[in-house]
DNA sequence: TCACCATGCAGAAACGTATCGCCTGACCTG
DNA sequence: CAGGTCAGGCGATACGTTTCTGCATGGTGA
């Protein structure tokens, strides 16, 4: 290439990279030739050389056997499409890694940062990417992990919103559907419908299934709908568990919204028309996801402070009918609507 | 770290990549250092110097504006998701990039090889990557592109298979709703569905829209139930079909399956709780993504023959309610069953 | 005893880029 | 005309591997 374009091998560098004292002309000339020939600098040579490889990872936590569930829920596909895009926005492109710490596969790799999705206490991938001065983000609040920034939602209020909703349309006796894992999001939802349940002075209604079993969400549905103190009002932290819901309500004679009240955390547009519809809680994964990689990004090119930076995003409740004792009248509204009281 | 255990550089690569000619004592001592100082040998040094990166790459076609959406049929977020899965399990990792012919990112990755999903006739990015010597497998009948291998559905023998289901199910006219792009999915099964026609006899009733507005869709669903020359039965080709012709055939007062016999290609599991049912065709994007990989992985590694593999694999036809007239006897059906005739 | 070979390891080149500093003329200035 | 300045460009080095080749050493068979 050099030879090809003659000039020297610096000459070509500084002319591609706009660096360097070149006139106009040179630069002119060189970029030409290499248009000619199609010369594509090496990326192998270039991360060598700066230590940059334009890679970022993005780990998704793996249930069980399979290695791969993301997409499985839409929240990860969604914030799994923000996240690509974001990153290519910016010049970057994504690496879809599982959260084992299998080294073969990351060692083979160059990062130049990681977003970890919902890291664990103590997660050995990111104590592992710390040690080798990996940047690091988390979508969720990392545990004891030495990350650089997170993005989480704002699990507390988006509860006390779901459940302030409830009481409003009627419910005496909230239930909930939770998980056994001890993730930052199943951890804060459940405390803030405890605490709640102890402010407002409502004995807890609850059963806990692990959330990455399809059939126990359905079983553990049922359960908390055939209890002696059977609420009449549920929320559902994870994504099936609407339709689980719905189907045990029909089970036991239920109607929906008049006898239960329905919602759940979910971000597939099924439940706009199911029958009934159901009120659904959005945690907005595709605002997380580009939060996160521009948080993750301006850490790699050290724009802004060094110090930890976390940010708390709003969550959106799409009020349907499974929630409402009359029918709605707005089709969308903000967790805390302004004329309520 | 050559140092800190007494060898040479020679001697800590031929124990870490069990070559050479070392003593298992020499290597167990390498490998312990290695590990207590937490050292991970330079993928850009290796991909530098071996001229593998270890790295392959998913180009998804963009629609429209927005740079990404993938995930947002439920095809490409399984395919990808299999995809990912099947790198992973033989060490490699997936990178996602964009069709566009943007070098900015696409030159900053050292790829091994490349899937692409339905290429276009002449796909610059795939003349480009083979330029520069990349193998490519491809997700879809390549048109005129150099790829290495390619892996598609038999869409003609699945929309045949339909077409007979729909027949045997009763079905006098059977209409289209397919779309305006030139892509080999639509243009095979829109030609597969003519030639149908004029084998039995019957005039053609089909729309067309852009496949990738779904406001779009609606709008052709209710015009394909509008024509005066109103089919008995639709087989709708994208995803979404099949809840808009459901509502347009609600506007239009029509029953189904007893007036209006309804097929849709889709992955989403949504149709199996619609009111009713709605008959799916799957295209089993999950193998296609774990097949692509393979063969692309194959070509990389010299695996096989040089000559170009090309692999059509079968559709599942999810028989429910929407496409029968009596209520259905069995779940899953193949496109033809053994019994039939 | 000598040639020969297997064994265990090290030296050095090469991969292709980015960057530091040096070199060479041309031009300006006193 | 000597000395200084500056634009324009190049040489050399380093990034961290892999791999080819080569050098010892000790054992073995003739």
């Amino acid at each position: 290439m050099a030879a090809a374009a003659g000039v020297s091998i610096t000459t070509v560098s500084d002319a591609l990279n706009g660096k360097g004292r070149l006139p106009e002309a040179t630069r002119r000339h060189v970029r030409e030739v290499a248009d000619r020939l199609g010369y594509r600098p090496s990326a192998a040579a270039r991360t060598l050389r700066t230590g940059r490889s334009g890679l970022i990872g993005l780990t998704v936590t793996t249930y069980g056997e399979e290695p791969f569930t993301f997409t499985e829920f839409a929240y990860f596909a969604e914030m799994a499409r923000a996240a690509t895009s974001a990153a290519l926005a910016r010049g970057y492109a994504l690496v879809i890694l599982p959260a084992t710490s299998r080294h073969d596969v990351w060692s083979n790799v160059a990062l130049d940062g990681t977003v970890v999705i919902d890291p664990a206490e103590h997660d050995p991938v990111v104590a592992e990417l710390a040690r080798q001065g990996v940047p690091v983000v988390s979508d969720g609040r990392p545990g004891n992990c030495p990350v650089h920034a997170w993005v989480d939602n704002d699990h507390e209020a988006a509860v006390l919103g779901i459940l302030e909703h409830l009481a409003a349309a009627g419910a005496r006796r909230i239930g909930l559907l939770t998980g056994t894992s001890t993730d930052t999001y199943t951890r804060l939802s459940t405390t803030a419908y405890l605490s709640w349940c102890e402010r407002v002075g409502q004995e807890p209604v609850y059963e806990c299934y692990p959330a990455h079993d399809a059939c126990a969400g359905a079983i553990a549905a049922d359960r908390l709908l055939a209890r002696p103190d059977r609420p009449d009002a549920v929320y559902g932290l994870f994504d099936p568990n609407g339709t689980d819901l719905l189907a045990a309500a029909r089970r036991y004679g239920l109607r929906v919204p008049e006898d239960l009240l329905l919602v759940c955390c979910s971000e597939s547009d099924v439940y706009a028309t199911t029958e009934p519809p159901i009120t659904t809680l959005s945690l907005k994964p595709g605002r997380i996801g580009t939060t996160v990689v521009q948080l993750l990004i301006d850490v790699i090119e050290g724009v802004g402070g060094t110090q930890p930076i976390q940010q708390v995003m709003p969550t959106d409740l799409i009020v349907r009918t499974s929630s409402q004792r009359r029918p709605p009248r707005v089709k969308v509204s903000p967790p805390r609507s302004p004329g309520a009281g």
